[in-house]
Formats: C-alpha cells, structure tokens, sequence
DNA sequence: AAATAATTCAAACGTTCGTTTGAAACATAC
DNA sequence: GTATGTTTCAAACGAACGTTTGAATTATTT
C-alpha cells in the first residue's frame, strides 16, 4: 500500500471530518488525529485552518466545474447550429455533480456534504469562492440555457435556477435520508437512474405554465 | 416597551446565533451577551446547550407543522369527496413554510436558516426531531398526494418529494442569495409572488412524464 | 561525507469553551 | 416582617481549542 504524502492525508481527513461536523465543528486535533500526522503539520502545510478549508473546497470544486463546462460544450457540438435540447443542457449542470458526490473513490459522496454545509457559513472567504465558482459555471450556461426557456421572463428564470440548485445540492448533499423517507423503496446509489429522475423533475419544473 | 422573559429572550438570541453560526460556531457566552443575559441562565431554565437548541427548533417547527395540516385540510373540505388540486396540496406545504420564513415579526427567516444548517447536523437527538415531525406531516399529506399523483411508481414518488424538499428548503433558508445571482431581478421578499412561482415549478416538476 | 533545505515532532502558548457553584437579589407566601 | 421558593449573578472549574516554537528528524544537494 503506498503511502499518500502527508498533505493528502490531512486533505482527506479534513473533508471528512468538516463534512461531518461542519467547519467549526471540525477539530484541528481530530483531523490530524483521522490523517495520522502531527498538528502543527496543518499550519506548516496550509497556514491556518481556514485555508486549509479553502484547499479542500478548490480540490474538488475546479476540476468539477471544468467537467460541467466540457460536457456542455460537447452537447453544443452535437447539436450544430441547432438550440441545445433542454435536458441535455440540465444533465451538464446536475450529472457531473450528481456522479461525483456517488463516487466513492473520489470521497465526492463526503464532499457534497460539505458543501451543502458551508453554502449557509457566513464566512466571507469561503462566500466569495463558492459564488464565484457558480458565477463562472453560470456564465457559460446562460446562452443554451434562455434559449432552451423562452417563455420564461427573467424574473422567472432566476426563481427557477434558484429552485433547481436546491433540489441539486439537497439530492447530492443528504444521499442517505431519501432511503429513510421511502423506506428503502428509493436506492440513492442508483447513479444513472437518479440522474434521469432528477433531470426529468427539473426541466418540468422549468418548463411548467 | 414591554420587557420579554429571560426565557424568551435567551430563545430569541440563540435562534439568531445558531443560524448564523451553526450550532458549535455559536457560544453559549454570545449567546447570553445578545440577549442580556447572564451565562448561567441559559443552565437554569434550559440545563444544557444542546436542549436550549432543541427548545429553538421546537417553538417554531410545532405550530408550523400544525398549520400545514390544517390548511391541507381546508383545501380537503373544500373539494369536499373530488380530489384537492396538486397546487393545492402543494400549497398547503410549502407555503406555510414560505411565509413563516419571510415573516420579519416572527423571527422566522432567521428561523430558516437554522433549519437548513440542521439538516445536515449529524448529532441523534436533531436529527429524530426533525424527521419525527417531516414523518408526522408527510403521514398526512400521503392520500392527498398520491391521488393527485396517478402516474407516479413508489419510487418515482419518492424521489420527486425529495427533489420537492430541496428546492423548498434552499428558497426559505437563504432567502438573500436571488437578489444576488439574479443581479435584482428577483425579489424574496414578494413572498406570495415567491409562494405561486414556487407552487408553478413544484407541480411542473412533479407532474412531468 | 558534510552542508543545506524541507519536514516532522512534542510541548507549550494564551483563549475560549460548556458547565458548575454558592451567594445575592427578587418574588411570593404567611 | 419574617420565611420560603424562584431567579439572577460573578466567579471559577477543567477541558478543548487554534496557533506558535524550537529542536529533532529526514531528504536533498554539493
């Protein structure tokens, strides 16, 4: 078993653990604890606690992010000179991100966590990221997008966006509770098929009057 | 100005706090500071941080939970032996909620806002009050729901109530973020504007394929 | 092999935390 | 007005917190 480096494990652990108890909740003790590595290693590696969660976040946020960007512009291609079908533009949005947090290898399942935790977190720095990164994807998705619902007035159009990424961070953030409230009827590990599911919901949603 | 109870003010500025911060970000001495209060009074009317939080969640969720069945059964007696409208059902749920959440009187955007940092809070007693009382509720709702609903499998139920909880709970706990991403476009507190565009995209969503 | 840089480590720093205590202040009864 | 029960208060408790330090260790370079 080779050894990750100890600023990995500290990554790890932190996502964990943050995800778990929230970033206040979190100890610097118990993830050095978790990681298996000395306390101060945290600061020497990142300074302080708070970057270390900015580190944690910019992990997994880029490369997803990137991921929504690339599949939108491969469904761009595909469709030609031709309006992108709505669903197609939904499923770059929510697929990528639903896949990720059902990644177990990725840990993705325990980042979503985290990140439907710290959407609430006052904190200024990690506000500013999280709207940043939505700003960025948002900005590449507009044009398919107010194509794909041209009925809508802006007014409407911004509701339903707003509608659409808490279903998305609830589904992808609480994977387990809609087991509980189905009563094992619904299976959250069925990826593909709650991708289909959610994207159905959303784009009657969107489409609706 | 009439004086309110150290019991209640100590409610009133934990609500705050522990919306703000979360439940371990916000300090029982912070807590007491806002409200005026000494620390130790927060030991003697509710003996520990953690029932101080439960008494929070417990003021609000209970008459919420209450007007919800009671409206859905208005709109029951109403259709008398025809089935109530989907809009209706879905208004008996979520608007409640939405209107508590934007009333400044009653403390209950703050309100909300703790309610969505909870969801994802791991500690036990939390969690079996909150889904205790979304069972008590969704128990109710079920024949009403399911009727107007024919063309949904068990599992397809399920997860569109699930979808349905998210984009409701992320409108009421962060009511501020439209304005923002929508450059002021969208306005939260229109809350019946807010209610019927949400009820639009609910009922879109549910009923689609 | 010696010298230099990068990393890990145990220990301690000063704060802040939730909780407890016992006396003071207040209210209500007789 | 004295007695009884309730509420408030300042002060302190031990524990846990994020952070810092300087030496010990390991890795890299000369």
């Amino acid at each position: 078993m080779a050894k990750r480096s100890t600023k990995d494990r500290i990554l790890d652990a932190a996502e964990a653990l943050f995800a778990l108890n929230g970033s206040s909740g979190a100890s610097l003790r118990a993830i050095t604890q978790l990681a298996e590595v000395n306390l101060a290693a945290v600061h020497y590696h990142f300074g302080s606690k708070g970057r270390l969660l900015e580190a944690v976040l910019a992990r997994r946020l880029l490369p997803l992010n990137a991921e929504r960007i690339r599949r939108l512009e491969t469904y761009q291609k595909e469709a030609g000179r031709k309006k992108v079908r709505l669903e197609n533009v939904i499923e770059a949005m929510v697929g990528p991100a639903l896949r990720l947090s059902r990644d177990e290898n990725k840990g993705g399942r325990i980042f979503m966590r985290l990140l439907g935790r710290l959407v609430l977190e006052p904190d200024a720095r990690i506000q500013d990221l999280l709207t940043g990164q939505f700003a960025t994807v948002l900005e590449k998705f507009m044009p398919s997008l107010t194509v794909a619902l041209p009925h809508l007035s802006p007014e409407g159009f911004f509701w339903r966006l707003h509608f659409l990424v808490g279903s998305m961070a609830h589904t992808m953030a609480d994977s387990e509770r809609i087991r509980l409230i189905s009563g094992g009827v619904c299976d959250p590990d069925d990826t593909e098929g709650t991708v289909q599911c959610l994207v159905t919901f959303l784009c009657g949603g969107l489409r609706a009057k």
